[in-house]
DNA sequence: GCATCCCGCCAGCCC
DNA sequence: GGGCTGGCGGGATGC
């Protein structure tokens, strides 16, 4: 039996209640550490429960998080089957096309004051005003909602406070507003145990907010990536429960994790997207005075700051950073990065964006 | 004091 | 009727 799994019968959890120890995301992670194997076809939900050593009333909100990215799908009563990470990509996609057929093409929304347009909240009012009934409030659906925010805005970061302005529309109802926010919250702590999100801060407002990092950003090959973060989580659990200051949102975070020198190729091709993407953001960030932007921000966005590095240095730092690599797979991934980044660029220049400039 | 989010009540649904 | 499902918000914990 793991670990995990034994530390529930110690009896210096009952003693010393930790909330962490019991929060959704360790749960999370330790429910696909348990399921993350070929091998498994079906999971049942007691047996889940019991496994786990948690409520059943707990794992329910786990699956519907997962379900609604693909990882797993509702078999019947009691009853779910094991998709995979593979999933998610697809159900990612599924939920982009969705949303464009939904609003007659791709818009832009901005939020978080990353955009003041009035006809961007029509958008999202029209996205999510359809979330009245029961139904309509389930965390699948809530999850789903969340998750089109990052892919369909431009918003490099959402506090959870305008997401939940987003999926609710009725700003006024405080109460509501913060069901919301406790709903999105236990969604975004799944979601961190994935490193799907990371957690970050508002640039403005200094706000708690999430930053998407999906899929895609760590390989877009499905099993190496499943493999990636299957190594991963075995690592985190293992630090978590040993470690009991747990400092989990930080320790989550695939940005600021140190890679242990023994970890697999897997984590390693991981770990070495990750920095480039660091390296290239340290340097937006120092020409930026502190404003927070994604890796794909264009260098050339005026800031008004004379260290201000023209357009040109940028591509040459861009193939600076170029990486020499010997997987085919890693390196198509960075000349989808290098062509992310520059039609970002063409796009942002294009429309001579000034107001992102602090 | 605010952010975070666990916990379990209880209503709706299904068999 | 009983079990399953999961929305919901009180209130405890963390920082």
């Amino acid at each position: 039996m793991s670990s995990f799994l034994s530390r529930e019968s110690e009896p210096d959890s009952r003693t010393f209640y930790c909330r962490k120890e019991k929060s959704l995301g360790l749960l999370c992670s330790n429910f696909l550490e348990l399921y993350n194997h070929d091998s498994i076809q079906t999971i049942g939900l007691d047996d889940a429960a019991s496994k786990l050593g948690v409520e059943r009333r707990r794992i329910y909100d786990v699956v519907n998080i997962l379900e609604s990215i693909g990882v797993v799908a509702r078999k019947g009563k009691n009853q779910y089957s094991w998709k995979g990470f593979g999933e998610i990509p697809r159900a990612l996609e599924k939920l982009k096309v969705l949303d464009e057929n939904e609003s007659g093409g791709s818009f832009n929304v901005k939020i978080d004051g990353q955009d003041n347009s009035s006809e961007s909240s029509k958008h999202i009012a029209l996205l999510f005003v359809c979330l009245d009934t029961k139904r309509e409030k389930s965390l699948w659906l809530i999850t789903q909602n969340f998750v089109k925010l990052f892919l369909c805005s431009d918003a490099e970061i959402i506090t959870l406070d305008s997401a939940a302005v987003a999926l609710l529309g009725d700003v006024h109802n405080s109460t509501a507003m913060r069901t919301k926010v406790r709903r999105l919250y236990d969604i975004a702590n799944v979601f961190s145990s994935m490193n799907l999100i990371e957690k970050t801060h508002h640039p403005e407002s200094r706000k708690p907010a999430f930053r998407w990092l999906g899929w895609g950003a760590k390989l877009h090959n499905g099993s190496t990536t499943a493999l990636a973060l299957n190594e991963s989580k075995k690592r985190m659990f293992g630090t978590e429960i040993a470690n009991h200051s747990l400092k989990r949102m930080k320790a989550n975070t695939s940005v600021h994790r140190k890679l242990n020198q023994k970890e697999n190729m897997a984590m390693h091709i991981k770990h070495e997207c990750v920095e480039k993407d660091n390296k290239m953001e340290q340097h937006l960030k120092q020409s930026s005075r502190g404003f927070v932007f994604g890796p794909f921000t264009p260098g050339g966005m005026p800031t008004g700051n004379k260290n201000e590095r023209p357009v040109g240095d940028w591509e040459s730092l861009a193939s600076t950073y170029k990486p020499h690599y010997l997987n085919q797979a890693l390196s198509d991934l960075f000349a989808h990065y290098m062509e992310a980044w520059k039609s970002w660029y063409a796009e942002v220049a294009g429309r001579g964006e000034t107001h992102l400039s602090p």
